[in-house]
DNA sequence: GAGATTTTGTTGTTAATAACAACAATTGCC
DNA sequence: GGCAATTGTTGTTATTAACAACAAAATCTC
C-alpha cells in the first residue's frame, strides 16, 4: 500500500510472474494480447467447461437461428414429444428449470402453437403438455438442425472425443 | 387439428413413445415425475455440458460464498495476477468477456480494492490492471477455497476422469 | 370430514450475463 | 496533417438464475 500512485511501476511482491510484451502493445504485430497467461485458469473443469458451453450454444442457436429456436426451447420441445401429457413441474424437474421460467418458455412455445396446455384429468392443478401438429412438424424440421449442429461438434473434436466427452459429461447429469 | 377441445387424450401421431405413469402423479410414492424421457437429449454434447457447467458453478459460488466472488471474479483476479500490467483489452480478449462487461467487473472488484487501474505510460487511451496488496492476499484466500471445490469435482467424477475431461474441453478453449 | 399442509402454476423482482450500439479520447496509418 | 482504428466507457436489450408471494387444488392428519 505503498506504491500507488506512481503509474505502472511493476512492483508488487506477489506479482512476480513473467509479464510479456505485452505493455508494449504497440511492439510487433500490433496485434499483440495474444500471450497472455491464463495461469491455473486451465486447471479449473470450471473454466474450461465454461468456454466450451459459450461456444457449443453460439453455433447451436446460429445453426438454429432461421427456426428462431435457442437450446431450452429445444429441449423443452423434445421432452414434450417423448413423454405426451407430462405436467410443467415433472418438465420442471426433469431439465432442471425452474418452475416460473418454464412458465415464460411455455407461454413463447404456445403463441407460436407448437405447444398446448390442456387441463389434466387427474388433477385439476396441472397441466398436461402436448406438442401440436404444427408444433410436431416443426419440431422434426428443427432436430435436423440440430443433427447438423451436432456434426459440425464432433467434426470440431472428433468422434472419438466427443463419444468420451458424452460419457464423462453424463456423470454430472445422474446427480 | 382435429383433436383439440378434449383434454387430454394422447392422439397426436408423433407422440409414439411410452408415457411412464406421469399421468397418475398420485399413484405410488407420490413423489412421481421421476421417470421422465429425455430423448435425444443426451445424445447432445450442449444439454450434457449445459448441466455439468450449472452444476460446477453453484458448487464454485457456494463454497466462494464466504469471500464473495464469482468464477467471472476469479478469472479476472487470476489474470491479473499472472499478468500484472496487462490491458482491459487484453483481458477482454484473454478470456472472452466483452469489453462493456469487463468495466463492470472491475469497477466491483476496484471498489473492494483488490483491482487498480494505473494509466498505462505507453498508451494513455488503456489502463494497465494491477492487484493491490490486498488484492494479492485475498485472492491467496481464494485460490485455497477454488482447490477446496476443485477437490470436490474430482471426488465427484473420479480422478481420472477429471484429467480426461480437462484434456478433451481444452479442445475447444484453444479455438 | 374439517382443518392444516403441500403442490402446481402463475406473477413479480432482483441480479448476472451476453450482445449491441454509440461515443470521446487517443493512437496508428498513409 | 488527416483519416481510420483502438480503448475504455455508457447505455440498452434479451436471456437466464434465483427468490418470494399468491390462489387454487390436492393431500395429509386427526
Amino acid at each position: 500500500m505503498t506504491n500507488h500512485d506512481r503509474p505502472e511501476t511493476q512492483s508488487h511482491p506477489r506479482a512476480t510472474r513473467r509479464r510479456q510484451a505485452l505493455t508494449h502493445s504497440n511492439s510487433t504485430t500490433s496485434k499483440a494480447a495474444q500471450m497472455v497467461d491464463l495461469d491455473g485458469l486451465t486447471a479449473h473443469l470450471g473454466y474450461l467447461i465454461r468456454r466450451a458451453q459459450i461456444w457449443i450454444f453460439q453455433d447451436f442457436i446460429r445453426t438454429l437461428a432461421t427456426v428462431n429456436i435457442r437450446p431450452a426451447q429445444y429441449s423443452v420441445l423434445t421432452v414434450i414429444d417423448a413423454n405426451p401429457g407430462l405436467t410443467q413441474m415433472s418438465l420442471s424437474k426433469a431439465l432442471g428449470i425452474e418452475r416460473a421460467r418454464l412458465v415464460h418458455l411455455l407461454d413463447g412455445l404456445e403463441a407460436r402453437r407448437f405447444v398446448e396446455r390442456r387441463p389434466s384429468r387427474s388433477d385439476r392443478r396441472s397441466h398436461a403438455l402436448y406438442l401440436t401438429a404444427k408444433g410436431g412438424t416443426a419440431l422434426a424440421g428443427i432436430k435436423e438442425l440440430a443433427q447438423e449442429h451436432e456434426q459440425r461438434l464432433a467434426e470440431r473434436v472428433g468422434r472419438k472425443n466427443r463419444q468420451q466427452l458424452l460419457r464423462l459429461l453424463a456423470i454430472f447429469a445422474s446427480g
